[in-house]
DNA sequence: AACCGTTATATACAGGAATACATAACGCGC
DNA sequence: GCGCGTTATGTATTCCTGTATATAACGGTT
């Protein structure tokens, strides 16, 4: 019937900086290594997937995303080894709150 | 810097029952007595506060606030046992996930 | 019956975010 | 130098959520 949800996200100045929408996209920029279509995949239109990789990159001290444009196949995109462990840290953390969640299920016959 | 935020809530059937929003807007009305107070003390429209009441109580078994209209001072609101029950609960998932944040807070440097 | 402050309800309006669209730029291979 | 597929960037448009506005209904007090 009811279900516990939630969401967490890491802000700079009170702006988002990345979630769960980052985190998905940038794991699939991973396994197709081209931009526009891991933004397909998800139903992104390409100029958002654009700007939330430029913010990553813009507002951190390494880069995540390396964007090449031009070239034998038109150009792609390339994970780096910092945003990789960025994404475990967020997987993990997700986990953690989800586990806790399970815990406390008996609590939502209440609502 | 960066820090890390979250938010959690109740669903049913895909939609949302019982969030941040519905958690103050209740508090508020406890201690006010009143809807319209309530909703303008947190800068809501009286009608998205109003709706989200008749949410509560049509999609729980029980009522969570009791809407009187006419009578000496006009008339009010009263909050049930019921949701001070829900509320309380609510608030010591948002404690529990609170914490566990606060354990996990030096991931955050990554970012 | 008139007054009062609140709840009840519909409609019109505005703002902002996401999207769609269009076009340019790039660099390798042929 | 042309074609290709991708990245790069601005502009227009749509859509949706919330807000503003207006009006009615209610019931106790006087």
């Amino acid at each position: 019937m009811k279900n516990i949800r939630f969401k967490c996200w890491v802000e700079e100045e009170g702006q988002k900086f990345y979630g769960p929408g980052p985190n998905e996209l940038v794991k699939r920029i991973q396994t197709e290594g081209s931009l526009s279509k891991a933004a397909g995949q998800m139903n992104m239109s390409y100029k958002k997937a654009w700007d939330l990789v430029q913010r990553l990159n813009n507002h951190s001290e390494k880069p995540w995303v390396i964007l090449r444009k031009g070239g034998q196949h038109g150009g792609g995109a390339e994970v780096t080894p910092h945003a990789v462990k960025a994404m475990q840290e967020y997987d993990s953390l997700q986990q953690k709150i989800r586990e806790l969640l399970e815990q406390q299920e008996d609590m939502i016959r209440i609502f």
